[in-house]
DNA sequence: ATGAAAGCGCTAACAC
DNA sequence: GTGTTAGCGCTTTCAT
């Protein structure tokens, strides 16, 4: 069954290490025992034993992908699953294997960073950071010392430099202004923020650019109008059941909620009272997850370039794995970008 | 940087092969030695190379999993995520790693069943298998020579028989019998089909379970009550509209819809026109997906067991993997489950 | 252009 | 109990 070079060696009539070359296409062999050799190898339906491989090459074929615990939950999984799709893709292409993981073993408590790395079984990792300090000096030192390659998505710990790691991630703070400027702009002043419930930077940085856009527009900022929610449908939901009164009062017409789910809540809400979206109110999302778009109206939304973080992240990761000279180290910003739909309008 | 155990065998003062023994925790080494042994290891933050031991042992503590291309798209992989996050759960418990791979590269064609087994990546295969007849003679026979433990998810294919081939797998017929039956006992006697476009194996079944229900019911098999659509929320909606004229006029009051998106379409078409679920018809999905308790009425349908297909599957691979003596191979259908919401009520 | 041989880090059979 | 040694399958000098 098992078939190695030195089968093939034997067969071929040639030794081990003329094999080993052939089949790596090492230019050091004549053409025509490369192909004698291939063809052989073919026939016997030859492949590489992976780890004789790495241990004398130290190279594994396989990436490790470092994924927040969090990102499993249904809710938040509804954006990174479509996250990772997209680093497969890249990853199968140059087919390379994935691993994925959680940051430690929820068993054992062991750092899968550190065990992957030092056990050898990845030739890079791909680190998904969902809040700024999760990853800590210790760790930092240690990937530093290992020597493999790694990035980071999403963000990177808050006490490196921004040349001193790789990383990349969106401008959440420009997402939250673009939606926020978009609504002034299609003429609403009274305009609520629907967030997330704890201290997750990335809604932090969020409701930030909603409070710079109102006041590059002149419009007061009024405390009263951040919601906070589960980031989910339900949260959307409930927080306009609750809030009518006062949403109609204050005579509100725009509301941007900071995930796609929770937008969904709302409009189903207003859709209760029979009010409609966009004649009524005028709402933007964030994230824009394949799930809108079975839902009407369909969302106006900022779109996370997750197309392009999953290629530059591949492509830097790559690069680190190719060793390719670079003095510097690669940190990008991406815009995150507003796709209008059918939820919102301009009004007077 | 990299720690061997021939560094730790020269701190200690020993030989490497005491220091494999101590780490391995052989009875054969003397305890204080061996908890020596242990503290250096500790203290360098050793950890094995994964590619030699595999070298040695064929061991590679990590086990591969094939999912189908079409898992990966939105709508099924709602479902279908949620079977690896638990697959992987009990992997992690193992202290396993995992490759997901689809069955073939989709750049280079060829088969990643056949490239892991082949490099020694993996100690163990679960096949994620959607359709019969996925799998081929070919790869059967390869799977059988490669003596790689593996087992089937989902289905099986059809050329094998029951009893020689390890799966586990739901019963779709008697998912689809035991939706229709509920909505009879019920007091439905009017009740349409919504299933999938295609011949995928799994609809047939649950489509023949309805058809069973009725039959035993006495209650005479419309085809036209069967409507077929594309699994998702839309289609779902739409098939209400378009059909709704024809529903109201044969006065029907049951709707088994074979995947939960179709069904929560179902439900805003029928709120659109202000129709009530239940009030005025009932409603059973499938799959019990997470997204649908953030819809109300909370959905019947038909829970999969998920956490008990991939205990078991995992569970069995884990014998397969360890050796342990069967005589005979795993086969098990598990009966799928009614889970009563709000979606449904008693009518007369 | 090809072969011989060492070595990657580990396990296990064999000695003592 | 512990050390010595061979070997897992491959790559890569170093010869020729």
């Amino acid at each position: 069954m098992k078939v190695t070079i030195k089968d093939i060696a034997k067969i071929a009539g040639v030794s081990h290490a003329t094999v080993s070359r052939s089949l790596n296409d090492s230019h050091l062999v004549a053409e025509d025992t490369k192909k004698r050799i291939k063809d052989i190898a073919d026939t016997l339906g030859f492949e590489f034993n992976a780890n004789a491989r790495s241990l004398s090459t130290n190279k594994t074929g396989t990436i490790g992908i470092i994924y927040p615990e969090r990102f499993g939950e249904f809710g938040v999984s509804l954006y990174y699953s479509s996250l990772l799709t997209q680093i497969r893709d890249y990853l199968e292409k140059e087919e390379m294997d994935t691993i994925v993981a959680f940051p430690k073993n929820r068993y054992s408590k062991d750092s899968n960073i550190k065990r992957l790395i030092l056990s050898r079984k990845i030739d890079g990792l791909i680190i998904i950071h969902p809040n700024i300090n999760d990853v800590d000096q210790k760790i930092m030192n240690f990937l530093e010392k290992s020597r493999v390659p790694y990035i980071f998505l999403h963000h990177y710990p808050s006490f490196c430099d921004v040349d001193s790691v790789d990383a990349i991630y969106t401008d959440h703070f420009g997402g939250g202004y673009d939606a926020t400027e978009y609504l002034i702009k299609q003429g609403h002043k009274n305009i609520i923020c629907i967030t997330s419930h704890g201290d997750s930077r990335e809604f932090y940085q969020r409701t930030n650019g909603y409070k710079a856009a109102l006041s590059d527009k002149n419009i007061k900022f009024n405390e009263n109008y951040i919601f906070r929610g589960y980031r989910d449908i339900i949260s959307g939901f409930r927080i306009m059941k609750d809030n009518m009164d006062f949403i109609i009062e204050k005579g509100i017409t725009g509301i941007f909620a900071q995930t796609d789910l929770m937008a969904i809540g709302v409009i189903q809400a207003l859709k209760e009272i029979d009010k409609s979206v966009p004649k009524d109110y005028s709402i933007v999302g964030y994230d824009d997850i394949e799930l809108i778009m079975e839902f009407k109206p369909n969302l106006t939304t900022i779109h996370q370039p997750r197309e392009e973080i999953a290629f530059l992240t591949c492509d830097r990761l790559f690069e680190l794995i190719n060793g390719v000279k670079t003095n510097s180290k690669v940190n990008i910003m991406l815009k995150a970008k507003l796709i209008e739909r059918d939820s919102t309008r301009k009004i007077i």
